[in-house]
RNA sequence: UGCGGGGUGGAGCAGUGGUAGCUCGUCAGGCUCAUAACCUGAAGGCCAAAGGUUCGAUUCCUUUCCCCGCUACCA
């Protein structure tokens, strides 16, 4: 098997944030392709650890009178709490509050302001009183405050800059010639589409007086370093990077970064340039994944549709929350997360398939075999043709792991499961027992524990729980039930014989679905438990949603008169207007310059809805929306039959 | 509006320049060792649409339509 080493890290989460299902979805992910790699006999490395600088942590720390650091050492136990329950087996965490990180990204800083690299800059910034908040002048609204609509104050300021634009060319021609370097190929291509425009350099620093919760620049000790640059320098400061060169060398250049899609570009072009101005080689591969969706929204905490990791945990327990991230996904894309699929898999594959498998072997084992796996005789070819199916597994697998597709490595492995049942429908040991036909039962029931033997060792590093306890079962030594090697599958000698078989309760005892189970509730994905918004009406037919008279009492419908109406500039389908609601005069943007001028609308009557809450549209408020109907390329105004004075009520 | 992703049998999803595959579901049958499980068989798809490249495309290219995310001149 191969020597070479293999690195990989997870991003380094914020520490402020609650663990949700995308911090564990990548962990478990990195977990389980560290524990492949070490099955496979290669040198393992495997970091993860948190990020812990920044303002939300400074802000918090004051909210409860503590020390940021204080507040870090109290927040990171969240994950690393999460990471044990998750059994996840990362070779070392990282927290960038670290002497030693620290030490390592001022180092950095150091050289490459001392080549040049990093240099002193002057821009205007833009700072809100109220909000206590610094703009670009991109952010701002009308040159005012986006968050409040307030005047801002115009501060000159410094700050430091990566000469990030230089490496632009080049990392365009490496991204190009390293077809390996982002997968799936497509973040490439996005990558390349960012690379299109012209690169900035960044912005690396923050003066103290507006941030001080980070670490201190060398050369300028009343600025701290700003986010992604203290940040992404982990990945190589955990691993002995300016501190113990041998073991840097070791593990350095990561074969993966994994990643989520959102923090795409920080990994594709900012890490890149960083480490090409430092002159280390670069990572062999950024792989990005995708998002787990509940129904068709994103999980996130704002849309309050996050499925607790731990909830799911507690139904079917950590290994089988394991599998079902891995079989669901295929890596890369973004995959649904429902209760329903959820417990769908956990029976079929698990209970049903593997659970009922071991469960039948071990029972014929203790009644017909006297509880001791027996020793085979001569093989037939149904026996060849499962232990064939079962090299097949263990072929594929690793396959598998270097393609970055588990979830075909896991449909190889319970291919192998089910051949397994298969096997015993067409051997029918039981028959076998009855006729007394003992060798040929004894050859039957070896070959399906050996088949188990070898399908614990293949999925061992996605269920090292479950899979301990088969091992157990099939009662092989204890030192020999945690952990196991594909790269031992190899050979083949028979281990099993002579073995006192466990009994067993059950692996994977099935589950019962809670949820209730109208047949299209059932087919349809469904939204995470307690989402009131977005459940839709269930009586209404084919996707119309029927509302009572409340809810259409709620909108207030009303006539109104303009007054004056003008294009928007630089918009080719707005009209700004003003208009006169029963004596009260409004401003109300619409769309629809291409079917009225703004003469054809001064003196129209027009309906709106009048308690529709403002909303900025290209930067003008509107105050309201007006009626109108569109059908393909026509649009008309809904007006009234004659005249009415503006103001009244429409319903 | 722009960018990105996607449209494959009832559902969820793989996949490949050369007879279209998996899981679930459905129907029929079998077995009874087993966790109301397991096994066999069947039905069910012109792989969104139209062009093009090719000896040949679901797979490559172009265009169109639809869905999703972000975005936007929806409000």
């Amino acid at each position: 098997m191969s020597e070479a080493p293999f690195y990989l890290t997870t991003p380094i989460y914020y520490v402020n944030d609650k663990p949700h299902i995308g911090h564990a979805y990548t962990t478990i992910l990195a977990d389980v392709l560290a524990r492949y790699h070490r099955s496979l006999g290669e040198p393992t490395f495997f970091l993860t650890g948190t990020d812990e600088h920044g303002q939300k942590v400074q802000k918090a720390a004051t909210e409860r009178g503590i020390t940021p650091q204080e507040q870090c050492d109290t927040t990171v136990v969240r994950f690393q709490e999460l990471w044990e329950r998750l059994e996840i087996t990362n070779d070392r965490f990282i927290r960038t509050t670290e002497p030693s990180h620290k030490k390592v990204v001022q180092e950095v800083l150091q050289d490459l302001y001392d080549r040049d690299l990093i240099y002193k800059a002057e821009y205007i910034g833009h700072y809100c009183i109220g909000c206590e908040r610094f703009f670009t002048a991109k952010d701002l609204v009308d040159g005012k405050c986006p968050e409040c609509n307030r005047d801002v104050a115009e501060i000159l300021e410094s700050n430091y800059f990566f000469r990030m634009s230089r490496y632009q060319d080049w990392l365009i021609d490496y991204i190009q010639t390293h077809p390996e370097f982002i997968q799936p190929a497509f973040r490439a291509n996005e990558t390349l589409g960012f690379l299109r425009q012209p690169l900035g350099d960044l912005c690396i620093s923050r003066p103290k007086s507006r941030l001080s919760w980070g670490i201190e620049l060398p050369f300028a000790t009343d600025y701290v370093c700003y986010v992604w640059f203290d940040a992404l320098i982990n990945y190589i400061s955990g691993i002995g990077y300016r501190q113990d060169d041998e073991l840097f060398r070791k593990w350095w250049p990561a074969n993966y970064h994994l990643i989520g899609k959102d923090i795409l570009t920080t990994h594709t072009v900012y890490w890149p340039t960083m480490l090409q101005a430092m002159n280390l080689p670069l990572p062999k591969t950024i792989f990005a994944h995708g998002w787990w969706l509940t129904g068709r929204d994103k999980m996130s905490k704002s849309l309050g549709n996050v499925i607790n990791p731990m909830d799911m945990i507690a139904k079917c327990g950590v290994d089988a929350f394991r599998y079902y991230l891995m079989a669901e996904m295929s890596p890369g894309s973004d995959a649904s997360f429902t209760e329903a699929g959820f417990v769908s898999r956990y029976n079929c594959d698990l209970a049903n398939d593997l659970g009922n498998l071991t469960s039948r072997v071990v029972k014929m084992v203790l009644r017909n075999a006297g509880g001791v796996i027996p020793r085979p005789g001569e093989l037939n070819d149904d026996d060849r043709e499962l232990l064939d199916a079962v090299r097949a597994a263990t072929r594929e697998m690793p396959e598998a792991i270097h393609a970055m597709k588990i979830d075909q490595g896991l449909d190889s492995a319970l291919n192998a499961v089910r051949a397994g049942n298969r096997y015993l429908e067409k051997t029918a040991p039981w028959t076998l027992a009855k006729q007394g036909n003992t060798e040929r039962l004894h050859t039957v029931l070896y070959c399906t524990a050996e088949t188990l033997r070898r399908i614990s060792v293949l999925l061992q590093p996605v269920m090292p729980r479950k899979m301990a306890e088969l091992r157990r079962i099939l009662g092989l030594p204890e030192a020999e039930c945690e952990t196991s090697r594909i790269a031992d599958l190899a050979d083949e000698s028979n281990v099993l014989s002579g073995l006192a078989m466990q009994d067993s309760e059950g692996l994977f005892p099935r589950v019962l679905i809670e949820v209730e189970d109208t047949p299209a509730a059932a087919e349809a994905p469904k939204p995470a438990a307690k989402t009131p918004a977005s459940q839709k009406s269930e009586a209404a037919p084919e996707g119309v949603q029927l509302i009572n008279f409340a809810d259409f009492s709620r909108v207030q419908l009303k006539t109104a008169k303009v007054l004056e109406a003008e294009k928007v500039e630089g918009a080719d389908k707005l009209l700004k207007l003003q208009i006169d609601v029963g004596g009260e005069r409004r401003q109300l943007v619409a769309g629809v310059a291409l079917y009225y001028t703004p003469e054809q609308m001064v003196g129209k009557t027009i309906v709106i809805v009048s308690n529709l809450e403002p909303a900025k549209i290209r930067k003008i408020e509107s105050q309201g929306m007006l009626l109108a109907a569109k059908v393909g390329n026509e649009l008309r105004l809904i007006t009234t039959d004659g005249e009415i004075a503006s103001g009244a009520g429409v319903g």
